[in-house]
DNA sequence: ATTAAATGATACCAAAAGGTATTATGTCAA
DNA sequence: TTGACATAATACCTTTTGGTATCATTTAAT
């Protein structure tokens, strides 16, 4: 099954690209920029630029022979949405271990 | 690089790994019982729960000869915490979308 | 004491992921 | 127009992942 929430988790599972999504969040890059900081080919970042596009956590616009790659929210807000479900879990849980902590 | 991050980022790029979540967000299983509502065996769904033990989403509490699986809040807190760094993103962009669409 | 039940462990397989190298394509600049 | 530059595309390789089948181990029940 490979729906929305799936591609953006997917996407969100290395850590290169979190770290690429860090990076982006700075400023607009361009390919070859990113490359630039990571001991790996190219050809390697666009894989990962790619599946962070289809994660919809980046977006891409070319710009003459150039594509800029851009921060986009809908990804991280699926994954937010996803998890909130469980915010009561450990909203709950690690409150009242801290109650607990606090008490000893 | 295997940080507790990471590991709970990767527990959760599975579909069945998050449903097996959704179903002990409502009650506590058994390998047995949570094998029992996947068209895989039970080592596959072994297996699974292992990486989501791992990803501190899950604690194991061996009963007599069976195994209680329980939801484990300290996983999605990881990730909810990384997350959160970008939430001033699609929190800001989100809204100005909203906003734009409001004036229309 | 035996047997059945619940799980663990291991070896194996196919597909996906993460990477490289190489070649092709489009675009800017002299 | 001819290089040089930025990226695309393809083929290929290795490791990880998600799965199976099989056998071993521990525990409950008769």
């Amino acid at each position: 099954m490979r729906t929305r929430v799936q591609d953006s988790f997917r996407a969100l599972a290395d850590p290169t690209r979190r770290e690429i999504l860090v990076m982006l969040s700075k400023r607009e890059m361009t390919i070859g920029e990113i490359a630039a900081e990571f001991p790996i080919t190219r050809a390697a970042v666009k894989k990962h630029l790619t599946m962070l596009e289809e994660g919809q956590l980046i977006s891409v616009h070319p710009i003459g022979r150039e594509r800029i790659n851009r921060l986009e929210p809908t990804g991280i807000k699926n994954v937010h949405d996803w998890m909130s479900y469980f915010d009561q879990f450990w909203d709950d849980k690690l409150s009242s271990l801290q109650t607990l902590l606090n008490n000893q």
